[in-house]
DNA sequence: TACAACCCTGACGTTCCGTCAGAGCAAGGG
DNA sequence: CCCTTGCTCTGACGGAACGTCAGGGTTGTA
């Protein structure tokens, strides 16, 4: 039977010896045995348990919601791991996309120094999509808000659009990493939240018109049912999102070096 | 100019009101402006701002780093987003080692279900702990002795190792019951004794085998210093061998009483 | 004017370790 | 057998990023 020392363990897991310490006092994993020098020594089953550790505190859980969660009386090893793999494999498949697009998006920035048109001064919001988001806004709240916004968002300047550009970038790329998280979590939350409080710098609404925006997204339950839907579709979107973004982005916005 | 309260500001971005007390004392994130009664006010700035510290953390940096990017003389994206692309796939790696690892270990326990019954003949140790000692003992004495206890071992009854249980709980028990006794004590004595007779009746061992173990413990007199020295970690020790015992108990685990 | 709902400033608590310090083992070489 | 090098141990303190009171003002509204 294989057994590993503090140090191998920690290589082989990728934690600190301090962290093994750490989970020893708390009783989140413990070696299997001890030496008379009180050496400790992990054996195969406490390399899984620290895998599985680590694959929960991936998914941010406290050690100790971890540690009820491997040592709760309902806990089926297969059964937990089989739903593990899913998650981890959307994850992978994520990650996977999202390393092509960034790589894709350096090839471009690197490649097309300088290249912009008024027209991919829109990057990120095509033209249609702005009028688009304007269509809704307008159903939905005061329509002279809302082309008093638009007439302010001609006046933008470039540097202003490329801001707003990278953000909703930003703002989309992280979504699509939550993608699948549940809407209540925390971190979904903040970036529809995020999100909208983009739109409402893009329209430079009043606090009148976000009010029924914050209240759709984050108080009210309709947001629940609407986010579902958008969710559904957000991949596809995003895609698009994306693309439009590495053909449009143009050269990079500057600061430092 | 729209200006925005703690709260609002908190509720609009998504973070606690703390967060932005804590973002102002370390001079991250600072209100626009005071009140005379020293309430925070912040403006549209400051909440493009508070995005930007946002977006960063969501990528893992300190906010001492985000200062520094946010108000260094300024970065470059490429560089940025070819950080990121490391980190990501560094991170894509690692789950791809998982998703392996989970794979060969669901295959593992699936096939392991099958064996339990046989499993369950260890009663107090496992399999592995059980070899574990069993290859132990074999290094570092004599293999056919260990051989022969082990094929013993394997034709105790299940009343035995009730016995044999019973037993080990006893003196774990007593032992905790005796935390904080010096070790001088007699009964102390007489029950480490008794931990050493155990292990010895397990592997139904001959005295010279041992000898390495149970004379450091009981007579050699570099086992007082030791124990000395070792007595204020007692309790945990005692605690570990005590969750040990309650770990490897199969079938009907009994966890924590 | 009362009262809920905010806001303030300390200041201590918490999680998850990083980082010494002071010491003990382990093993190979001289 | 000693020496050196490289582990390992146990405290104990530190620190990042807040959470969570306590104790006490402020503001808007009924």
């Amino acid at each position: 039977m294989k057994e590993y020392t503090v140090q191998q363990l920690a290589k082989i897991a990728g934690v600190s010896v301090r962290t093994l310490h750490h989970y020893g006092h708390i009783g989140l994993l413990k070696p299997s045995s001890r030496n008379v020098a009180r050496y400790r020594f992990y054996g195969e089953s406490e390399l899984l348990r620290l895998q599985q550790i680590l694959f929960f505190k991936e998914l941010d859980f406290g050690l100790d919601d971890i540690a009820r969660i491997l040592d709760g009386p309902g806990f089926d090893p297969v059964e937990a791991l089989e739903a593990h793999r899913e998650q981890l494999k959307k994850r992978a498949e994520r990650l996977d996309a999202l390393l092509k697009t960034i790589d894709k998006t350096i090839r471009k920035l690197k490649g097309e120094k300088i290249k912009m048109s008024d027209e991919e001064l829109y990057g990120g919001l095509s033209k249609e999509q702005a009028n688009a988001y304007a269509e809704e806004a307008r159903r939905r709240w005061d329509p002279k808000l809302v082309d008093n916004a638009n007439a302010n968002v001609k006046k933008w300047s470039k540097e202003k659009w490329k801001a707003v550009n990278a953000e909703l970038d930003e703002i989309l790329r992280q979504l699509a990493a939550l993608m699948g998280t549940p809407v209540e979590d925390r971190k979904v939350q903040a970036l529809v939240t995020r999100h909208y409080a983009y739109l409402n710098n893009f329209y430079e609404v009043k606090p009148n018109m976000y009010r029924g925006l914050g209240k759709l997204y984050v108080e009210d339950p309709r947001f629940r049912a609407y986010f579902e839907k958008y969710r559904a579709g957000l991949a596809d979107y995003l895609n698009e999102a994306i693309d439009r973004y590495c053909d449009n982005t143009p050269a990079g916005k500057k600061r430092r070096g």
